[in-house]
DNA sequence: AAATATTTTTAAGTAAGCTTAAATTTTTTT
DNA sequence: AAAAAAATTTAAGCTTACTTAAAAATATTT
């Protein structure tokens, strides 16, 4: 299958985690930066293949296969991720736009190599669950938003859910990565801002940046 | 550029390191697995961006630009093979199938990481140069082809020429192996045939395995 | 050097993956 | 519930990278 078709199947799975409504064409075209012509088209293409369902003026969504596809494409990002952040020292922003490229272009048996060579980890460097060579997903996820915690409490970064270049400089600015420790000392009104104190800075942050960061709470 | 793009002029770059008349649009088209037709249009389209040097009938000649393009893929391909081997246990044949695909996927950047993160080597594991970011080779290359060899002599493997799964399978039955040694006992037939020692064992090899594996002297 | 074979080129056509523009349907607003 | 706005779909067209078939040029054989 080419890169626009494993493209275009995980941008459905991708808009599909987020918001079930969230995978009409106009949707999976804005992620993908294509009219929305284009991926009417390309949607019903693929339902002659049976990637996915395809009724005028609904949203799309995918069969097992296409799924399976999608989870496939998902698994050799996260697996690029984690070897491209544990060998070099690259920013996480620019490791996802290598991924973007080198997951298109790896075999199963590639992808099992990285895998096995990296202690088949369960999670990439965002914190995002990588699937096995099954298409499973680890899915025991307790964390929430930061947006979504109590003053006063510790918690540990689990997730950070964005590809955008200024976010991640942001986050490496100021020590926000996966699995270092945070203490929110405010929320501010009603959660729309949080304070919170990381090496003994004190940063406020909006709900652009809280409802992106995921967190668990330190017991 | 497109990869179709890519693998043209690295077809010509590879063709015209064997033989410099090779690089007619028959021999490319054989090497990249496209009708004649296609690759003289491709040839026409590739004068017009300054990449080579176009003449009806004759030989393609890269450019100054073609040439560093070309070697840029070469770089990219090698130090894809360097990492895969020294990271992963897999076949020479495969990584090289991996690297074939990985090696338009990666920004100068990421060649670079790769690169310092094996120590800036000047050799991928078959023993082909790597080509350094401004497209320099050293080719300080004193070796011969096995069937160039003298009897009563040992030798150093120094490159294995090849793409062929077979080969590769045979070498490494044999411990046919960049950088192993090898003791030459025999020449038959003005050199048709090579009778070798190596790991305590006998070999005969035919001109088809002596002309591509390549040695140095031992002294 | 003529005849034959091979190669290269031109010409016409195809599939994938896009585009823009117009028509249709759905959604939102009033 | 009608009008206006927004989204989706259809239609027509483009570019890239191929294909096959025929024409033209070159290379080889005799």
């Amino acid at each position: 299958m080419s890169i626009a078709i494993e493209n275009f199947v995980k941008a459905i799975y991708k808009n599909g985690k987020r918001d079930n409504n969230d995978t009409k064409p106009g949707n999976i075209a804005k992620e993908l930066g294509i009219s929305n012509a284009a991926a009417t088209d390309m949607a019903q293409k693929l339902a002659s293949k049976d990637l996915l369902h395809y009724e005028k003026y609904q949203a799309l969504k995918l069969t097992d296969k296409g799924n399976k596809m999608a989870l496939n494409v998902v698994r050799k990002h996260r697996l690029w991720e984690s070897l491209l952040f544990k060998l070099f020292d690259m920013s996480l922003h620019d490791i996802h736009r290598e991924a973007e490229l080198l997951e298109h272009q790896t075999s199963d048996l590639l992808a099992d190599k990285i895998s096995e060579y990296l202690g088949n980890p369960k999670f990439d460097p965002h914190g995002d669950p990588i699937p096995n060579a099954n298409g499973e997903i680890t899915t025991t996820d307790t964390s929430m938003a930061l947006s979504q915690t109590s003053e006063g409490k510790k918690y540990t970064i689990s997730r950070l859910m964005s590809d955008d270049k200024e976010f991640f400089d942001f986050c490496a600015q100021h020590g926000l990565k996966y699995g270092n420790s945070l203490f929110v000392s405010k929320q501010f009104n009603k959660n729309k801002m949080t304070q919170i104190s990381i090496n003994n800075n004190t940063i406020l942050l909006n709900e652009d940046f809280t409802s992106i960061i995921y967190v668990n709470e330190n017991h």
